[in-house]
RNA sequence: GCGCCUCUAGCUCAAUUUGGCAGAGCAACGGACUCUUAAUCCGCAGGUUCUGGGUUCGAGUCCCAGGGGGCGCACCA
């Protein structure tokens, strides 16, 4: 924000006039304030009272002073809740310390105690015979129309555009709802959650640059966790047969519209299931999200309709590439032709690159944005998948499935490797890619391997990003709309206020 | 990290395409008002136009540099 930069003195006039109104400050503010009856029962409860009809019973509410409209001897305010909002109806014969309420601040949090009427002009109302001072406001909270626009406040301020804007509450109050469904639906279908570690001495199970950190009393860094899947498959070898876990997880990269550095991923892993078992778990989340949130599985997102109901079309890699490109593109045909097709079609693929490699930068330039779906994309390359058990029929493929919609990948389901001979391959692997560059690339696993030798039933797995699932139900195109509280840059260093 | 855009009162925004005295609404402050709904009415204040430099008789406006912010691209979910 731009006036951050500006000397402080010069704000100081303005400061000064801002929230000083003097009256309410005679108030004590209480230790307590109980029984408040939330604004959305008082709506409910007398929404029959008729245009000046007084209900003969009091009751208390409190929340915050949005709108105050003073008229000499009459006083109305608009107090909203967590629920919703209600009426404060002030008269100068009835209300104790009229004078001082009609003092209070916009922002202000007050609590009220008073009979229900209706308003003639028809506006339900708390009568308020008496009323605490529940806490000051102050400092600008934006137009009371328009609300707070300038981003750097949202952001860094979001206390102020939770109370401010329009709508933020409740896209906040959805993403809660969309967890709290997603355990649901899991808990109904016998999945145990568990609750894994940050720490990680290797950041396993997902190909990322991991952020790292210092565990003093070991002597020894450690870093944040890049996926849950590692430690969730050791649950599944000591027999948590259907186990998940809904966590952050870091990954250091830039942000961008869909990126923050730290992101709610959702993982389950199903013993005796397969990728397809999984896409169907998939789909009955995501449906099951979308209906407890919005009452349907059609939403609407960029103006557009997206019908999530259970069963997606499923369809290989290579015919969705084909069908958006109109260019047929498969692992048999080479890594030279691979590059030749690559090249033609505007995407650059790096040196190192093999024939799955490139197949996959293929697909994720030119087809993924281009696929409304929903769709399940299936039959990855191995090479980028070293977590996933071999193609049962297809060589050089993984059985691998990413659930897609408006053109965005939502998770991945995965018929996860399990034969430690095979996994210790995978990493070595993975050790060639590193040692050739590549940062992303795993490390060997000494640990997991271990486990997987204790034996791992055939096992299917998902991922799901809590964060895109979000912004697909609520229609924004931030990720940091869906997040409280995103990764920004520190704060500019601000003047010190010098009165 | 590279490109494009942007920054005016506490907030939301104006300020002749092509330089000519920096404005409005809301908030705040003082006042009137016994049924308001963004209440209304009267009054009063509030500005280093992000910063620094340049061009010019004159810069919010044009040029250069820096800073904050936004959006694309790239790595990634």
């Amino acid at each position: 924000m731009a006036h951050l930069a500006r000397p402080s003195h010069r704000l100081r006039p303005q400061r000064r006039a801002r929230g000083e109104r003097g009256g309410v400050s005679g108030k004590e503010i209480p230790y307590r304030f109980a029984d408040a009856t939330p604004a959305a029962e008082v709506t409910a409860r007398f929404s029959h009272l008729e245009p000046g009809g007084e209900s003969g019973e009091s009751l208390r509410v409190a929340g915050r002073v949005m709108l105050l409209r003073l008229q000499g001897k009459l006083a109305f305010a608009t107090l909203r809740d967590w629920s919703g909002q209600v009426q404060l109806f002030c008269l100068a014969a009835v209300t104790e310390d009229f004078e001082e309420l009609k003092r209070a601040n916009l922002g202000d949090w007050i609590g009220a105690e008073g009979e229900v009427v209706r308003t003639k002009r028809g506006e339900l109302s708390v009568k308020v015979a008496r009323w605490s001072l529940l806490a000051r406001a102050r400092g600008g909270f934006g137009d009371k129309w328009r609300g707070i626009h300038d981003p750097e406040v949202r952001l860094r301020q979001r206390e102020v555009d939770l109370w401010a804007n329009e709508g933020v509450r409740e896209r906040f109050l959805l993403r809660s709802k969309v967890v709290a469904t997603l355990r649901q639906l899991l808990s109904a279908r016998g999945f145990v959650e568990v609750e894994t570690p940050v720490l990680h001495p290797i950041p396993g199970g997902g190909l990322a640059k991991p952020f790292i950190t210092h565990y003093n009393s070991m002597h020894s860094d450690f870093y944040l966790r890049i996926a849950l899947e590692l430690y969730l498959k050791r649950c599944v070898i000591g027999g948590f047969e259907r186990v998940y876990e809904i966590g952050r997880v870091f990954r250091n990269e830039g942000t961008g519209s869909k990126y923050n550095p730290e992101f709610t991923m959702l993982e389950a892993y199903q013993a005796y299931g397969d990728y397809l078992d999984m896409a169907e778990l998939q789909e009955y989340l995501i449906a099951g999200s979308a209906a407890a949130v919005t009452g349907g599985t059609t939403v609407t997102f960029e103006d557009r309709p997206l019908d999530l109901t259970p069963p997606w079309r499923r369809a290989t890699m290579s015919e969705v590439i084909e069908e958006v490109t109109g260019v047929e593109v498969n692992l048999e045909m080479g890594l030279a032709e691979l590059r030749r097709l690559a090249g033609s079609l505007g995407v650059e693929v790096a040196e190192r690159f093999d024939a799955g490699q490139v197949m996959t930068e293929i697909y994720e330039k030119t087809t993924e944005p281009n696929l409304w779906g929903p769709v399940h994309v299936m039959d990855y390359p191995e090479s980028v998948s070293p977590l996933t058990r071999k193609h049962r029929s297809k060589p050089g493929y993984v059985e691998r499935l990413t659930p897609i919609a408006a053109g965005r990948e939502l998770g991945e389901c995965y018929s996860e490797l399990v034969d430690p001979v095979d996994q210790r391959a995978r990493f070595e692997a993975q050790a060639a890619e590193r040692a050739a560059g590549d940062e992303e690339a795993m490390m060997t696993d000494e640990d997991f391997l271990r486990a997987l030798e204790r034996g791992m039933p055939p096992t299917g797995g998902i991922g799901l990003g809590v964060d895109r699932l979000v912004m697909l139900l609520t229609d924004v195109h931030h990720i940091r709309e869906v997040l409280l509280f995103p990764a920004l840059r520190p704060e500019a260093q601000r003047p010190p206020e010098d009165d």
